[in-house]
DNA sequence: CGCAGTTTTGATTCATCTCAATTTGTGTGG
DNA sequence: CCACACAAATTGAGATGAATCAAAACTGCG
């Protein structure tokens, strides 16, 4: 299967210990995209050691200070908020080659937490060597910014989201923002497994866990998708798309 | 009034066509924040001329190519995005010493319109010549940086918002919000007028303007606020803070 | 003054939440 | 390996908050 394969190459190339951009499969979708050869071994200076997590871990918490971000070399994480009441709130998936931990960087405080939800691996960069190398390679800069920019327009998607999708839709958009991340990373669109719990959805998408649980079952109902707990199947790609273009409002 | 004050300094400021940061009384909230003397002539050599904008005019729109960010020296914008579905959604309101535009950078294309709602004034900010400028200069980077951050946080608050506040406390987040903004500028946090319509709050809100409209009427009869058409007037900021804190359930 | 657009208010409908019960899955220790 | 306890997920019935539909009041502008 693929995912031994993945842990293979883990095992791999963890044996140096130190990270490398330049020889990760990683690099097109990474801090590294569009680097040259030589811009790439100056990275390979400043990325430090990799670092396991297991499952339930966290990175960085809220309160923490502030003192790189973060890649995904392998397995999946969510951040999440703290409400004003105290709950906790999922804000985001990071899967391999993501990028996270740049809400620390404007308070140098992080004001979320970073979990695990597998055995996973993360890079870690220095924010102030990062910022230190990207004065000497532009074309670093300009993809840090651009990193960046993602992240905003990312978090104006979810905005929009929560504040125009039913909750079915919600779900239907989720689950295609999954697909196209795996597949960008070779991985199949149409069938998946699911890393988080129904709770992180729902929390992520501003439900509760039984309409998330309904959206599933009336999805399946409708022939749009299998689900068998957290095995994901998209059936029909195009009428999951079609949905998504649906006015709020009743159709 | 203030505003009259505010008008004078600008038609002064304005005479000299050329935006100078070394002179804006909004640089310890704008980008120039904590640059020294030196500095920030270099930066003023970088910011192009101050561009005004007629109520209702655009200063970019979804699609057009990016080449710059903005900062908000005089007046109040909007920034809205289109949905899946063809309707405008107002994913933000910028007001004096705030940025916008960074949207863009990652795709170099604008996925928003930035939009004036009064007459305005926006200094350009060409993105190529920041990012050099800001290879030279290690405190500007660094605050390019944070305010990329501040976005993203600020975006996730907003998640956070619309994913676990019921109307009325959303409206109140919204007040306070504004408020606090306006204290930073030194104008009234307690009274304000909205620059925007109850069809723009409701948009930015995930709200439909009925219900805008009833949570302000509620909050008056609450004797939390005053409200007269656009003219606002909290009156028990301790109470609508209160409220923020409130779980989403019935209380 | 009258007209168009915006805002407020009211009555009803509908989607999601809440509460409750059941089923399924997971991990632990005998 | 199985039994048990506990957590996660599903399903159902009813309550509730916001959307919808409709109409009235207000604002601003020529």
């Amino acid at each position: 299967m693929r995912e031994n394969n993945e842990n293979l190459e883990i095992t791999f190339t963890n044996a140096g210990l130190q990270a490398a951009c330049s020889q990760c499969n990683l690099r097109e979708l990474c801090l590294p995209l569009g680097l040259s050869e030589g811009e790439l071994s100056h990275v390979d200076t400043l990325i430090g050691k990799r670092h396991k997590v297991a499952r339930g871990e966290s990175i960085f918490r809220i309160g923490d200070h502030f003192g790189a971000i973060y890649a995904v070399k392998t397995g999946f994480f969510k951040t999440e908020m703290l409400t004003e009441d105290g709950h906790h709130q999922v804000t985001g998936f990071q899967m391999a080659g993501e990028i996270f931990g740049m809400d620390g960087i404007s308070t140098e405080v992080h004001n979320c937490d970073a979990i695990a939800l597998e055995d996973s691996e993360v890079c870690l960069m220095p924010f102030g060597e990062l910022e230190a190398l990207s004065m000497q390679i532009p074309s670093l800069q300009r993809h840090l910014h651009k990193i960046m920019s993602r992240e905003i327009v990312r978090d104006q998607g979810m905005m929009m989201l929560l504040s125009t999708m039913r909750a079915e839709t919600r779900v239907a958009a989720f689950l295609m923002n999954l697909s196209q991340r795996f597949a960008a990373r070779g991985y199949s669109p149409v069938e998946f497994h699911l890393r988080m719990s129904r709770e992180e959805i729902s929390s992520y998408l501003g439900l509760k866990i039984e309409t998330v649980s309904r959206a599933f079952s009336h999805l399946r109902d409708a022939s749009l998708l299998e689900v068998d707990k957290k095995h994901i199947r998209l059936l029909d790609i195009p009428a999951l798309k079609a949905l998504l273009n649906t006015p709020a409002c009743h159709s």
